[in-house]
DNA sequence: AAACAGCCCTGAGTGC
DNA sequence: TGCACTCAGGGCTGTT
């Protein structure tokens, strides 16, 4: 499950390897993991082995890597390998010289000009997840297409309440004041549709709002579809949705501007903890690059606490299906209204 | 255009 | 011990 928290931490975890990294072999071991890449397989491994990353950038739960292909002609478009999680996927960062991890879908072998040898792994058990490569294009609004460089989680250590503070936001690839590379201001093409995830700068509320109050659709709908808010999974939107008071089938149209403003402070309070703590995992379906667990699952109030208190009021939370979803949720403080 | 059903996919967990 | 069954849900496609 992971989003946009669980991303985010491997993404700054996967920047240092990547950055500036060669590939030196591709390995496919389950051309199913390539379903998002228009091309076989073999394409794939031809076109990105001599390759050079330049950057791991996130936006949503989408992670992408600009690169420079090993012959470049004039007039080629820009490239880069994007990777999405799913359900199910991990990116590691790994030894040659350790046995190739049982689920294994995809491998690199990256050389670092100044951290030697890496092997980056592709693992998914269920294979939602996926890898391609794809064009990238100029973002529609001009601004950087999503993090990169340090990032969300700065220089400081898990647990570090700095984090959870803006101001510690990283400047990005170009520096404070500085010009932002093309690539950074580039996304890959299947990655164009999704919208701004709530903690980028360039997110427009306004927009967002104005969306809101034209959907009839439950607001949890809204908030679990990508390309009007990305980032965002059924755990967070869950937990969200509690902070904020509010039952999944709530009209969107039905909130207040008002409302949904506390909903948007809600949902970037929640992914910033999440962060803080190095994500949710509940058993080794996520795990940071290191393949550590993250602590938020500590940190729930909603998500999979059926049958628990509520952690503000003792009513039960209740879970009901929806979406084809588990929702969670307090019967008392998260009432259906209007 | 928006809403929504259906599909993909398999290891882990459970009950017998 | 082993088998059948259930569960988890992000993103895309196609239909209404």
């Amino acid at each position: 499950m992971p989003e946009l928290p669980e991303v985010e931490v491997v993404r700054a975890g996967l920047h240092p390897a990547v950055t500036g990294a060669v590939v030196s072999h591709v390995a496919i071991l389950e051309p199913r993991s390539l379903r998002r890449h228009d091309g076989p397989a073999e394409d794939f491994v031809d076109r990105l082995t001599g390759a050079t990353l330049l950057s791991a950038v996130r936006r949503g739960k989408f992670l992408w890597f600009p690169f420079v292909p090993e012959r470049v002609a004039p007039g080629d478009r820009s490239l880069a390998l994007v990777a999405h999680l799913g359900m199910s996927g991990q990116v590691l960062l790994r030894d040659r010289e350790q046995p190739d991890d049982r689920l294994l879908r995809i491998r690199l072998d990256l050389v670092h000009p100044d951290h030697g040898d890496v092997r980056l792994a592709f693992v998914d058990q269920r294979i939602f997840g996926s890898m391609a490569l794809d064009v990238t294009e100029p973002t529609a609004d001009g601004a950087e297409a999503g993090f990169s460089g340090a990032g969300l989680l700065g220089h400081s250590e898990p647990g570090d309440p700095a984090l959870v503070d803006p101001a510690r936001v990283d400047a990005g690839p170009g520096g404070p004041g500085g010009r932002p590379p093309a690539w950074a201001l580039s996304i890959p093409h299947q990655v164009a549709h999704i919208a701004r995830d709530p903690l980028d700068p360039a997110f427009d509320e306004a927009l967002f709002f104005s969306r809101l109050a034209a959907r009839r659709s439950g607001i949890k709908r809204a908030l679990l579809d990508q390309e009007l808010i990305s980032g965002i999974g059924n755990i967070y939107a869950d937990e969200s949705l509690w902070a904020s008071k509010l039952h999944f089938d709530q009209p969107s149209s039905s909130l207040s501007r008002r409302k949904a403003a506390l909903l948007l402070v809600e949902i970037r309070a929640v992914l910033l903890k999440a962060l803080g703590e190095g994500g949710t995992s509940f058993d080794q379906q996520y795990v940071n690059v290191n393949g550590q667990s993250g602590y938020f699952s500590h940190s729930l109030n909603a998500y999979g606490q059926q049958g628990r208190p509520c952690p503000r009021c003792g009513t039960l939370i209740e879970r009901v299906s929806f979406m084809n979803r588990g929702s969670h949720f307090c019967p008392r403080c998260q009432r259906l209204r209007g």
